[in-house]
DNA sequence: CATGAATGAGGTTTCATTCAT
DNA sequence: GATGAATGAAACCTCATTCAT
């Protein structure tokens, strides 16, 4: 026994190694791309960084962009993961439940983006200039995200403790926005974790207080 | 009467003719660069579209990168003059006005983004995948935003109309986010104006009220 | 009265100046020419050294190859010249007598290489590389020097003061090969005149002495 | 019996083939280099020529002016071999002798260059025109050759057999225009083999013998 | 007549992709 | 299945030449 299968258990041994092989490549890809750019890797490069010749890259995949797709796709599914982990907006009845629950959400999304700044230069830089099916993808994460904030909002202004008049939909984008503002944070100073935390509080704060002074 | 002349008149006839072509091949590459990528435009594409021979254009400008980077200054330029125009931090000397101030700058933005996606798909999603330079240039921007940002909260909190305990680097930078918020709401659905219009009035709601019940 | 009228008279003074701007021309594109090469000399490059614009060039010369022309014809017919003034075969009766001829020779193309070592650059290393009917012209040169030396050689054979059983063209020939040593000499190491010098004497001393000891 | 192995023995197959085109390669732009013109030649003129696609040219050089030194390099190979071959100064040690080795050096020489009139072609006149680097490379051929000579000269004032008052530099560069005077012979008129071995006799006679009548 | 803006043929080079080994 | 040699489309850019002003 070598432990539990996995969810993509490979029955065979050369499936395994197969299996391997691929996302050797999606993760040399994503450091390819993430540092010089899409338009600027070459496949060759690519391959060269695992030592395997650049026929092979394409026993594994269709093309060029068929691999950014794949890189994409990791990085989606993982931040994806972190929203959605035990985070049901129902699970939430009071303000100091949601203002816990935002800092979770907050940290889990540090854990990624300030953990691998390239994490973000690919998807907000790089991934939307391909082309328009691209770029829709990474966009809709941003949906994605306003519309799970907006089922929080949509909850809290129900059970009392947002407010009633409050524009479920418009204020769930304008926070994404706060979000986006930390990931360009940590685009610009990716070593100033510090910076990041305070921009992440800060967002915090102006969502459960404002500025204004009472 | 014409008008008053433009700052960049031309005197002779020639050098107005030369002056118009060099902004129409600016505007035509503004319009294929933000349409079809900058990669996936040639030269040719940026003339033919003006109807003029491809060795025109390098009359004109020194490479493809040379005209990246006009095409990208024009639109900054406008930005920044809609940041910057009548809108002094200390001019400001209540929250009434503040939110007048902020409502006004937020206004002069949509006039730019809504009234023509192409800018914010051009300096988010094609400038920023360039080189290091262009991306520095660009997220730069934000860097200036976040500091007249920033300059409105120190004056507000040393005036005592917002709070005293405002993180004002850290406040800025999220609130930055919440333009970039209006930016995507662009990108996602450029004919809906009343739903930019609605994730602006959130997030200024956001920024005076949050969204706690009070 | 301004002096006697040269040969190329330009009756009016319209006429004079357009052969002036002519000859101007010529000689900008022989110091482009030499320095630069024929392929990376542009037509603007000569233009631009002159002053006037790049059209006003093909007001002059029908193009680029044809300036060409005039500038190979120009230092063709200097050399000539050098060669041919006052130097009939049948004006010298002695072998001092020729010794004095090969000298004067020699000296006046020294006189015309050494004082401009572009002369020969111009015409070994960059009109030999266009076309085969330039390149024909200027190694027809040779075949004239040869003719000549093979006149001379003739003449001496007649008189005796040659050997008897001289091979007349073959001699000239490698004489000719003399001359270009020099013409080698000064494009290796233009300052050095007196290695020049030598390499001249050196030549003479070889025609009429031989290198084995006597 | 197959014969010795090359020195450039390749061990795999693939290896061996891959070393087999870019001597083709090199054997093609020499044709084309020297019938057409190194500009007049493209790329695509010398992938042609051997059936292969153009961008297999660059699989094997790095770029135009790459292939043109590889051309050249190899030629210069073959001269300074026949140049040096056998030919140490110091294993002559009377004016027959002598005699005898200028004969031997003159007959390597007229094979390279009367076997093959292009390889003058190439050198005195294509690539004395692309930049100063190769032109000095090819003249330096020429220093090189004068070296020798003066060695010789040298050697053989201090045997005795040359005149003392010999000009041992000068000489040889008189000498070595002699050599050139019969490669000009060879691309004037390739066919005419006896016109080039009538010079180089001519030139011989002239070294020992000079032209005056004894 | 001088000018220089416009032109486009032509050339070099890159690189994603295919396919025989 | 891995490999990398071969391919050629496609892009950028230059510059000799024309011609309207």
């Amino acid at each position: 026994m070598t432990g539990p299968p996995t969810t993509t258990q490979a029955r065979t041994r050369a499936e395994r190694l197969r299996q391997e092989l691929r996302e050797e490549i999606v993760t040399a890809a994503f450091e390819e791309f993430s540092q010089r750019g899409y338009h600027d890797t070459g496949i060759a490069d690519i391959a060269q960084r695992l030592g395997i010749g650049h026929g092979t890259f394409y026993r594994h995949f269709k093309n060029k962009r068929d691999i950014l797709d794949h890189v994409v796709d990791g990085l989606l599914a993982r931040i994806l993961e972190a929203l959605a982990a035990e985070n049901a907006p129902d699970a939430v009845d009071t303000l100091d439940e949601y203002v816990e629950q935002c800092r979770r959400i907050s940290g889990a999304l540090s854990e990624i983006f300030s953990a691998d700044p390239r994490v973000a230069r690919m998807l907000l830089l790089e991934a939307t200039s391909i082309d328009a099916e691209l770029t829709e993808r990474v966009l809709g994460l941003f949906d994605t995200a306003t519309a799970l904030t907006a089922a929080y909002f949509m909850h809290g202004r129900e059970l009392g403790y947002l407010r009633a008049d409050l524009d479920v939909d418009g204020t769930a984008r304008a926070v994404v926005g706060v979000i986006l503002a930390n990931l360009l944070q940590g685009l610009r100073t990716p070593a100033d974790r510090e910076a990041q935390r305070r921009t992440a509080d800060a967002g915090l704060r102006l969502m459960f207080d404002g500025i204004a002074r009472r």
